[in-house]
DNA sequence: AGGCGCTGGCAATTAGATTCTCATTTTGGG
DNA sequence: CCCAAAATGAGAATCTAATTGCCAGCGCCT
């Protein structure tokens, strides 16, 4: 399905171009707007039910195709999975960035860095963002894809990784945090920061709570700030 | 592996009592070698496997039971497991306390819990502990768990977090530790400690782990230590 | 026009969990 | 020791959900 004469032109910058030949351009963009659809009609059933646990079938006839045409675009379940959870980073990636580029000083980009990705992988707060999906849902399949194929997911949330390696890098070079390892703190932040919604589940009823400013806190100090 | 018998008198645990109520004192012997017998082979498989993933079948099979026996004991899969991790951690609970006692100040006896739980929750060292079980696949299962059913997780639970608690309570008051919210603090220890493998996992061949050291570093200092 | 890949619609297959049925065995009471 | 009720063992049957296989149109490219 891939043509030599395609490979010439410029460099393909996603799986998304990677994956379909230009040579065929109409049935390129049918089949774009196919798989669009099928990611959609995820997105829709996720945010609908709160919950990570649709059927193929749901997702399908959401959006109107057809299970054969379902597996010809995606090697199974999994598959479709970490397409919403690349998409979903993607976007977090971005709002990131746009909460963290106002920031000068190291430990207040840091900090900004740390909040937002909070509120990204917990639960919807009163203030809900535009139209932006019940990220809940994703971050509970992230930690069920991280167990059963952890490369995968370290793979796709590389970005993130990236990002909180260079400001901690930065933070350090700036001496505004010892640490002797950037790469060691990096995981214990995203650990603290993206799982607490976890843990709070896990607290339930008796009111504790940790919040996006205690995760931050305790990891601020944790390093040594 | 045929230490059932005692029992019968003591209190039983939870799941224990759940899986034997349903018949009366005279086949109670029979019926807890029984749940015995499925639960070991359950460890048994998850040990030699390495992986929570096996089938009501094979432990059925390993057990020399019927499947008719296991739904009578168990209303189903996720019983077995909330059986399997209550037994693990009320072994734990008991090693940790050893590993406790003997300190006196206030700040190693939450060290040694904290170092001590890192080791159980974690893949095995090198150094095996006794015939202990192969306790990350269980690590794994209270995740999964934990997604779909956190009270209950949270209810298996409640011993090791209690005991944080309690350590914590007692530096505090011994002014080795500052914490508005010790239980807060216990949910911050708890995630860091109990879950810095799936960290590790997905750091993969990185190179860079969190080890129990770090692990306890990183909070005492979170807290202001 | 003709061929071929893309598609829809569906039946078939697979894997496991959970239930059901029936023949046997065990238990408790007389 | 004998019987009715309860407990078991074996294995078939049912169910859910994923994944494949099959076949007949359809539209695009040459």
């Amino acid at each position: 399905m891939e043509r030599v004469d395609d490979l010439q032109d410029e460099k393909a910058s996603g799986w998304r171009q990677r994956a379909v030949s230009r040579s065929l351009s109409a049935v390129r963009t049918r089949a774009e707007r196919r798989v669009q659809r099928l990611l959609d009609a995820a997105f829709e059933l996720i945010d609908e039910r709160g919950t990570s646990e649709f059927t193929i079938q749901d997702v399908v006839e959401r959006s109107k195709q057809s299970l054969r045409g379902f597996y010809q675009y995606f090697d199974g379940k999994d598959e479709l999975l970490f397409a919403l959870l690349e998409e979903s980073i993607r976007e977090s990636v971005e709002d990131i960035r746009e909460s963290v580029e106002p920031e000068s000083e190291p430990l207040k980009r840091l900090r900004a860095f740390t909040i937002r990705l909070h509120e990204w992988c917990g639960p919807l707060g009163t203030q809900q963002k535009r139209g932006a999906h019940n990220r809940l849902p994703l971050s509970e399949f992230s930690l069920q894809l991280a167990i059963r194929d952890p490369e995968r997911v370290a793979a796709v949330m590389a970005p993130i990784s990236r990002m909180l390696v260079e400001l901690l890098d930065a933070a350090v070079a700036a001496d505004a945090l010892r640490a002797t390892d950037t790469r060691r703190a990096a995981l214990l932040i995203q650990q603290t920061v993206m799982y607490s919604w976890l843990m709070n589940r896990l607290a339930g009823k008796t009111g504790v709570q940790v919040t996006a400013e205690d995760a931050w806190e305790f990891c601020l100090h944790g390093l040594g700030g």
